[in-house]
DNA sequence: AAAACTATCTTGACAGTGTCAAAATTGCAC
DNA sequence: GTGCAATTTTGACACTGTCAAGATAGTTTT
């Protein structure tokens, strides 16, 4: 984005493209986001960009995917990890909302409409939330197994209702619906305490 | 919508524009709405609407509006009635998901970042939004004092992280990422096991 | 070396969007 | 009927995504 080559040919567009594009809706949110203006940013004529991209879907679906690779690499790190505690889950929670916080816009691309309803998920999309979804069930069976999330369904079916908690909290949270800082802290805490199994042991 | 005088006063264009907005999105989506397509529909010229609302985002919040205004009463009815048993929070649950699946769009501008982050609410939505809000706390509070949802905290918290679940599960279904009907049914079962609280008595 | 080819980028154009300012039309109170 | 206020229209502007056709540069072939 800094480096702009006065040349006809741009040198590599396409992850310039990414890079400016990620930055702006990071700063403008995602629906303040056009392919003309990003292409003026890059320095680069309007319809460059339908040269890397057929369009604005599917780079959106690229900066979406770049996100799933992401959270991938983090839960295949914890599932190797073999620290199944109620501590890392806890930790691991933190930082899942953190990331929905500091990179909302991404996360919105990654689960919400934009992409999933108004648009057309790229295959390529499809595929990769479909394997961070797995290695998340990979992590919630270990879990189990750790006794920190209850065993009385399927690792896929807890997964599924722990995740869909997780992200509707990560929703109003970043949605501008819940603003209020200190109910946000409280809700997280209350929400673990919700998810995890709880310890029935008496004192 | 159907009836269309050709006078140069339309009548009602107010209520006609929120009936055909309504049906619009609700059949081609928030995404397809625009509000020249609408005055178009409703027989009037670009402009028109914009004496009546002040703009394309107070035209949504007032939509949205409607749909708090009917969950409120939902929320009401069922208070007043003070049948806090286990069963009727599984109706209601039901119920909500229901609303979700079949007002998908309207449930979207009620809780979506169209509204709340991209545009910016009315006061009068977010009054309507609050007083919802406040209903459903207060069934929460009937709910845990008859022992269905956990007493673990106060209501407003319980009533926070509940409904987070609750809506988290709602985008699931609507925002296309879970589309398969079996899961979606067998995810609203475990989620109201996961919400309610267990029944430890021994067989 | 020149020529042919391919990848990349640009210009021009079209249909659509939200919304403002000024002018036109109408219904109602007097 | 006259005046006023509510309502609607026409014109305009600055945007948007994206297609078709042409221009340019780098690469390969001869």
């Amino acid at each position: 984005m800094t480096t702009l080559k006065k040349h006809y040919h741009h040198g590599d567009l396409t992850t310039s493209l990414l890079e400016s594009a990620s930055l702006i809706i990071k700063e403008q949110g995602v629906e303040n986001l056009s392919m003309r203006k990003l292409a003026d940013i890059v320095g680069v004529s309007r319809t460059a960009p339908y040269h890397h991209f057929k369009d604005k879907n599917t780079l959106l679906c690229s900066l979406a995917e770049q996100g799933f690779k992401e959270q991938e690499k983090d839960l295949k790190r914890l599932t190797h990890q073999k620290n199944a505690s109620r501590e890392s889950f806890e930790r691991y929670v933190l930082m899942y909302l953190e990331y929905a916080r500091s990179h909302s816009e991404i996360y919105d691309l990654m689960f919400g409409r934009t992409i999933w309803k108004a648009g057309t998920p790229t295959d390529s999309l499809k595929e990769a939330s479909k394997q961070t979804f797995k290695a998340w069930v990979n992590w919630v069976e270990q879990l189990q197994q750790g006794g920190v999330l209850p065993n009385s369904n399927t690792p896929l079916r807890i997964g599924q209702t722990t995740w869909a908690s997780l992200h509707g909290l990560a929703r109003l949270l970043i949605d501008g619906i819940y603003l209020d800082q200190t109910d946000q802290s409280e809700m997280t805490d209350q929400m673990i305490k919700n998810l995890c199994l709880n310890d029935l042991a008496s004192p």
